[in-house]
RNA sequence: GGCGCGGUAGCCAAGUGGUAAGGCAGAGGUCUGCAAAACCUUUAUUCAGCGGUUCGAAUCCGCUCCGCGCCUCCA
């Protein structure tokens, strides 16, 4: 089976294959950096990062350009009100957001833009499309004329007949003529920060920073385009509307959009106060392993009711998928290799890679990974998994780990050598021989305050850090 | 009102015509000096409701009920 996306432009589940049978040429939209990212973005962020890994995994070169919006009004206004400088202020948050990424394991694009570092590439599109007669200008700001804009709202699959081109519409402080245009460029107003351009003394809006970036560094049709679902509208319907007025070519081949995080089955928005940042959840004890496997485990196209009891159960999950491969690493097999164990391997790893090639249903990739793991660890109770069967089934878990990345614990919570446990061990082993119980159970519980966890199997004993 | 998504066991969730995956929690059990560990087994005669199509439907069609998103802040 081949690998397929749903495109939210055909609202259908294509074959992908980038255009050039080798690159996928993909532009993702990142963080406004005017806070710190929450989960809810995250999510989004770990589809994205799912998706690049496993279109590496299917043998493609990834050119993945994420933009950093590092200009917009919040920002202004919050920078004005800090007495810092644009750059000043994103920059904290710019910072932040690579260090959450990086904690959640999310790959890092190959190009990371910023808007800023961009204005006259911005400005020379904004000419091309007044060249092109897609503009207009009203009291110093430039605007896109969507009314020359044939295939305007094919993405978003909106109707906008009903708001005629050209109609009176009751318009805000900005003087458009048709309520569909939106803003290219932003006349300076008062104090706020400004480039000077020849389009006049502003800045740019926030559609064109995308078109201009992804095209620069990818060319006028990219592979795919992804995002977050509240994206379609307006952002990704004015970004085609950019780029092709343009390029007279087909902006992206595929658009994927994630579905939103729910927290507690509401979205999360300020004025309820339900928003959670990576960094609470971390200050809570939760694992940026069990954040991220949670937000991957629901497939990306559906809603994920973040709850604190699905997270705690999310690492109970990652629990299990470490028992087994330490089984895997320290149990004690007899030798030879068991056909049928190979086959088992090689019809879990089939599995797998179906589920993920169909639009990345990482929640029935996951359930072939755990069928393994229970198939595979009742054949070591009846000790017919063998000492060759284990290559394959490591290979399946570093298979699986290539695309969820939830083995590695974070964080050493002891200081403990592994020299320093083993002695340890050692001495506990001494006390059980002589059945001093009381002191083997002393230094278990000693062992387990510093995040040593033992476990007694046939094999004899085995430790992990908790 | 327009467009779109969804309602599957206590919770999360797969499955889009052939007779209900998986995870967590719960309950039994194995192992153990003991066990909080580990492992195994088990938990939906049923898929929001009502009709219809079909040999056969959670899956297709119609209606109803409920929840959610977008419709120029938004991942």
């Amino acid at each position: 089976m081949a690998l397929r996306f749903y495109n939210t432009l055909t609202q259908k589940i294509e074959d992908f294959v980038p255009a050039d049978g080798k690159t996928v040429r993909m532009y993702t939209c990142g963080p406004t950096v005017y806070n710190y990212v929450h989960i809810g973005n995250l999510r989004t962020f770990t589809f994205q990062d799912v998706l690049r890994r496993w279109l590496r995994y299917r043998g493609y070169k990834l050119d993945h350009v994420m933009n950093i919006t590092d200009v917009e009004d919040k920002i202004i206004r919050n920078a004005l009100a800090q007495h810092k400088s644009i750059r000043e202020y994103t920059s904290t948050y710019e910072k932040a957001f690579l260090e959450d990424s990086a904690k959640l394991r999310l790959e890092r694009p190959e190009r990371l833009v910023r808007a800023t570092d961009h204005i006259p590439d911005m400005v020379k599109a904004i000419e091309t499309l007044r060249q092109k007669g897609y503009t207009y200008e009203s009291e110093g700001s430039t605007y896109y004329r969507i009314a020359k804009f044939g295939g305007y709202g094919k993405l978003s699959h909106n109707d906008f007949s009903g708001i005629r081109a050209g109609a009176r519409v009751d318009v805000d402080e900005y003087d458009k003529a048709d309520a569909r245009d939106f803003v290219l460029w932003k006349a300076r107003k008062d104090d706020e920060p400004f480039w000077e351009t020849p389009l006049g003394e502003g800045r740019p809006g926030w559609h064109i920073e995308c078109s201009v970036m992804s095209m620069k560094y990818l060319g006028e049709t990219l592979d795919i385009h992804a995002g977050g679902v509240d994206l379609i509208f307006p952002h990704h319907e004015n970004e085609i509307a950019q780029s092709e007025a343009i390029s007279g070519h087909q902006f992206a081949r595929f658009w994927l959009h994630a579905e939103h995080l729910l927290l507690d089955a509401q979205k999360m928005s300020k004025s309820l106060g339900n928003i959670y940042t990576l960094r609470e959840l971390l200050a809570e004890g939760y694992t940026p392993e069990a954040i991220r496997y949670l937000l991957a485990s629901v497939p990306y196209r559906k809603k994920l009711n973040f709850t604190m009891d699905v997270l705690k159960a999310a690492g109970t999950s990652i629990e299990r998928l470490r028992n087994f491969k330490l089984r895997l690493e320290t149990g004690k097999f007899s030798e030879g290799i068991n056909p049928a164990i190979e086959e088992r391997t090689a019809t879990a790893l089939a599995a797998f890679e179906a589920s993920l090639d169909d639009d990345l249903n990482t929640a029935e990739a996951l359930a072939a990974v755990f069928e393994y793991i229970r198939d595979v660890n009742t054949a070591m109770d009846g000790g017919e998994f063998l000492a060759g069967d284990t290559a394959g089934a490591l290979d399946l878990l570093a298979r699986f780990d290539s695309i969820f990345d939830v083995l590695r614990p974070s964080a050493e919570v002891t200081g403990l050598t592994d020299q320093q446990i083993e002695v340890r061990i050692a001495e506990r082993n001494a006390a059980r021989k002589s059945r001093d119980f009381a002191r083997a159970d002393r230094i278990r519980a000693e062992l387990l305050e510093q995040g040593i966890v033992l476990e007694d199997t046939k094999e004899g004993i085995r430790w992990k850090r908790k």
